[in-house]
RNA sequence: GGAGACAUACCCAAGAGGCCGAAGGGGACGGUUUGCUAAACCGUUAGUGGGGGUUACUCCAGCAAGGGUUCAAAUCCCUUUGUCUCCGCCA
């Protein structure tokens, strides 16, 4: 949620940075209900302080033998004569959230405006692998590795997922292992959180309302639920309503779930695999900060994404989004996008992003600094990392002549120490 | 899933229609005493959101949340949420 003191003041500054999302935005409409709230408050509670000052005389004059009815009939008219404001005052308060609620985070200044071609590559690690062969791409790989089993996955479940069968079961557990045990070094603090959540959670996240459709509802749950489409939904709501301790601050979190998506209409015939999905693996990373700490924070979940990839050797580049490619509540986001040879561009394993306070103005997550004063907590998040892009880019990227891939050293132990896979025989 | 009990400040807790923004205790903080600690004693400790005012200050809301009854609600009624206990079911 943008502050809405900050559209009052500066609503020119605030529609110009909607702006470089994409986003048109006149700030006169709301500017009025504004003021038209500000009035009816005075009025209203002019005439509410009249009432109590009445009432509160009614035991003395009572005691007094005085007439306390009279004193009944003035506080009855003056209540009447509110009401109609007191209606409007609330749907004049109603109006004023539901257009802000709406509104995407401000973009941060740096960002170029404009959409995704906008955004710009500055940093590549690694190289192109270059095949002296004809490489397979993943799905093919997986097949013959005896990785993951795509029709029974359709036969079971249906179309946009699969089963990770035997091996390939481990090596996506490996490079879940490989996440987070990294993520405990770092000092981040593991959470396993439930899957299913509630409308607040979604509305704090930001995700609500505008994106109700893209998430799977549960039926026959009242109130309504849904089930998470990332880690982030849930870690971000963890300190909702609550006030924290600039001590306390930064929290880091890091949390693995499946997240399950709908992807209605997304598919495209050359994602296939797992490069989209309605379910996929994920280790996320969420850190709440101080308002003048997330700068810091958001570089440091930048570099812990970029290194979970260097420790595996894929060759990737890290995307500084443009505005308008950033997510809807988020500020700033650097997407790390890994090299899928056989699709010949790069797809994004980790989106890493600072949500400043518009997370926590939704969901009132607060802390008071030292001199006893409260201030919106800043919520970033980061993948480290999502599996399904990964896995793929890991199998072309080390795919041998022979049709075996090298595992990188960082999972053998999960593997038991395994170092090649090899094509299985029919 | 069924039945019941409960929800008050940092914590415990009183409160049963006006005298309650809320007793009492603990804790925390400050002070006195003390060689230090402890103890004792004294004091402070409702935060928050929203109006108005240059300030002093003042008004409105707020006793889980949302409605209602009433001149007046922490207190009565309804709904929702959560917690606990018992029963059923179950990994």
């Amino acid at each position: 949620m943008i502050d809405l003191k900050l559209i009052e003041e500066k609503p020119e500054y605030v529609k110009e940075a909607l702006a470089k999302k994409g986003w048109e935005f006149d700030p006169q409409p709301l500017l009025a209900l504004i003021t038209k709230r500000r009035e009816l408050i005075r009025s209203v509670e002019a005439n509410k302080a009249e009432q109590n000052k009445l009432s509160a005389s009614v035991p003395a004059v009572k005691k007094a033998g005085g007439n306390v009815q009279e004193i009944f009939a003035q506080v009855k008219a003056l209540a009447a004569e509110n009401k109609d404001k007191e209606v409007e005052l609330k749907n004049v308060e109603a109006e004023i959230k539901a257009t802000v609620e709406v509104l995407p985070n401000m973009p941060d200044p740096d960002l170029e405006a404009g959409a995704k071609e906008n955004n710009k590559p500055f940093y590549v690690f690694g190289k192109k692998p270059e095949f002296s062969f004809k490489a397979k791409d993943h799905v093919e790989l997986a097949e013959s590795l005896g990785l993951i089993d795509y029709k029974r996955a359709a036969k079971i479940s249906g179309s946009g997922t699969w089963v990770y069968t035997g091996l390939g079961a481990q090596l996506e557990w490996a490079l879940l292992n490989y996440f987070i045990s990294t993520h405990i070094a770092d000092g981040y603090t593991m959470m396993l959180v439930p899957h299913i959540l509630n409308e607040e959670s979604g509305y704090t996240a930001g995700q609500f309302p505008k994106f109700k459709e893209d998430v799977f509802w549960l039926e026959d749950s009242e109130p309504r639920k849904f089930i998470l489409p990332t880690a982030e939904t849930a870690l971000v709501n963890i300190h909702r309503d609550e006030v924290l301790s600039v001590d306390d601050l930064p929290k880091k979190y890091f949390a693995y779930t499946p997240c399950y998506r709908k992807e209605a209409g997304s598919y495209r015939t050359e994602e296939r695999g797992m490069i989209r999905g309605y379910q996929f693996d994920k280790v996320e990373m969420v850190q709440y900060t101080t308002d003048d700490g997330s700068d810091v924070a958001f570089d440091e979940l930048v570099k812990k994404a970029q290194a979970l990839l260097e420790g595996l050797g894929l060759h990737y580049q890290l995307d500084k989004l443009a505005a308008g490619d950033c997510s809807h509540s988020m500020a700033r986001t650097y997407d790390i996008e890994v090299w899928i040879p056989s699709m010949g561009i790069y797809k994004e394993v980790s989106s890493v992003s600072n949500a400043r306070d518009y997370q926590a103005r939704r969901g009132m997550i607060r802390y008071k600094d030292k001199d006893g004063k409260m201030h919106f907590c800043h919520t970033l998040n980061g993948s480290g990392l999502a599996t399904s892009r990964v896995y793929p880019a890991l199998l072309e990227q080390n795919q041998q002549e022979d049709g075996s891939v090298i595992i990188p050293e960082v999972l053998r132990p999960w593997m038991g120490g395994l170092s090649v896979l090899k094509p299985i025989k029919k």
